[in-house]
DNA sequence: AGTAAATTGGGTGATTTACCGGATTGATAT
DNA sequence: ATATCAATCCGGTAAATCACCCAATTTACT
C-alpha cells in the first residue's frame, strides 16, 4: 500500500510538477492545497499519512498551518518544503510540529528520503542544513520565537532603518562599543554575518518594511 | 522531433518537478542551470530551442539572463516563469526579449502551451495577466522606472544577497575598484546612502526577496 | 561625427566592522 | 546562598569597507 502524500503549495505549476515526480517513486498524491485555510480543511478531511506543506502560502502560512495540523490531526506527519533556508524557520518549523524540513534548492531524492523517513516515525531535516538550528530546537526549550533580548531586537531593527552604529549608539544612550556589541551578539545568534541578510531578516520579522 | 527545452531555476527540486511534467508531456529536457550566469554559459553551448527561466535566482536575475542570451544566443526562445504577478515584470521581461511569461501559480496546462506557441513564433502571455501589462511593452513610451543600468542592477543585486564588495567583484571577473564604482553610482542615482535602504530598495524593485 | 552614458580601474583617508577581551547586573537554578 | 548564565555595558587592534577624488575605454544614440 502506497503512502497517501497531500501537497500544499500555492504555486499550481510547482504542486504538478512535485506531483508528477513523486508518484513516479510509487507515492501517492491525495490532495493539494494552495494555502493554509484550505490546507487545514482539506487534509483533516483526507487524512494523509504526509502533508508536504510550502512556508510562503497566502492567507495562512506554512508554519501556523503546520500548528493547527498538529492539534486537528496529529497524525499526519508535516513536512515544511521551502526555499528559505535561514535556521530560524527549522527552528521554529520544529517547534510547530513538523517532522522534516526540506529546501527546494535539494534534490528531489532528498524529499523521498524526507517522506520516507517521518513514516518511520524520525525526524529528517536536510543535510545542508547547519546542526546549530536543530540543536536550537531540542535545547532551548519554550524560548521566545525570536531569540533575541529586548536590546537586541531595537539594535535590528535600527540597524535595518539604515542607521549606523555610530547613529544608533547616540540614539540609545550608549557607546559605539555596546552598539556593536549588540549588533555582533544579534547576528552569531540569527547565524547571520552581512547586513544586507540582518536587515532581510528584519523585514520578514515584520520589525521593519521593505 | 521533440521539442528541445532547457530549465533554469534556483531549486533543483522544483527543476526535477518540471523536468518529469515536461518529458511526460513529450518534450526533452537537454539541459538545467541554477543561476543566470550557468544559464548563459550551459545554453549558448547546448542551444535549445526554447530557455524557461525562473526570475529569481542568485548571481544573475533570470530578466538579466534574458537579455544576455537575446543578445549571444538569438535564436533560443526565453519563456520567463515566475511567482511575481507585477505588471512591471512582464512588461520588463518582453523587453528583456523574452518571448513567453507564464506564472507559476498557473496549471501545467499554460506552460505547455506557451512552450509550443513560442516554438511557432508567437508571443505568448499568461491569460491572467492584464493586457495593459503587455500594452505597455508596445507602446514603446520608456519611462524607466528604473534608472540604473545593467550592471548597477546587476551589483545591486548582489549587494542585496549580502555579498561583500570583493565577492561582487571576484563574481563578476572585475576588480574591487570597479565593483565600488558601480555600487557608489547606483546609490548616487537612488539618493540612496546605506546598505540597509539599498537592501529594502532591491525587495521593492523585486531584485531580491525578502 | 559628436555627445552621453556605461563600464572599467586607481589612490587616499575616514569610517566601520570583526574579533579579541573584561565588568557589572539580574534572574534562575541548585 | 551561591553558582551560573544571559543581558548589558565598554575597550583595543587589525582588517575590511566606504566616500570621494580622479581618468581611460567602450558602447549607444543622435
Amino acid at each position: 500500500m502506497p503512502i497517501r502524500v497531500f501537497l500544499a503549495d500555492d504555486h499550481a505549476l510547482i504542486r504538478q510538477g512535485l506531483k508528477t515526480l513523486l508518484e513516479r517513486q510509487g507515492f501517492q498524491v491525495v490532495g493539494e492545497a494552495s494555502d493554509g485555510q484550505e490546507t487545514l480543511r482539506s487534509a483533516e478531511r483526507i487524512q494523509p499519512d504526509v502533508a508536504i506543506v510550502d512556508i510562503s502560502m497566502p492567507f495562512m502560512n506554512g508554519l501556523d498551518a503546520a500548528r493547527e495540523l498538529k492539534k486537528s490531526a496529529p497524525n499526519i506527519r508535516t513536512i515544511i518544503l521551502t526555499q528559505h533556508e535561514e535556521d530560524q524557520y527549522v527552528t521554529e518549523a520544529l517547534r510547530a510540529g513538523a517532522k522534516g524540513f526540506v529546501l527546494k534548492s535539494q534534490a528531489a531524492d532528498d524529499l523521498v528520503h524526507a517522506i520516507r523517513e517521518v513514516c518511520r516515525g524520525s525526524v529528517y531535516v536536510s543535510p545542508c542544513i547547519p546542526r546549530t538550528a536543530v540543536e536550537a530546537y531540542l535545547s532551548k526549550r519554550y524560548a521566545s520565537a525570536d531569540p533575541l533580548s529586548g536590546r537586541e531586537r531595537q539594535v535590528l531593527q535600527l540597524v535595518g532603518e539604515g542607521n549606523s552604529t555610530k547613529d544608533i549608539a547616540s540614539q540609545l544612550g550608549i557607546s559605539v562599543k555596546t552598539a556593536e556589541s549588540h549588533r555582533t551578539r544579534l547576528m552569531k545568534k540569527l547565524d547571520i554575518h552581512e547586513t544586507a541578510s540582518l536587515v532581510r531578516y528584519a523585514i520578514r520579522r515584520g520589525l521593519i518594511e521593505a
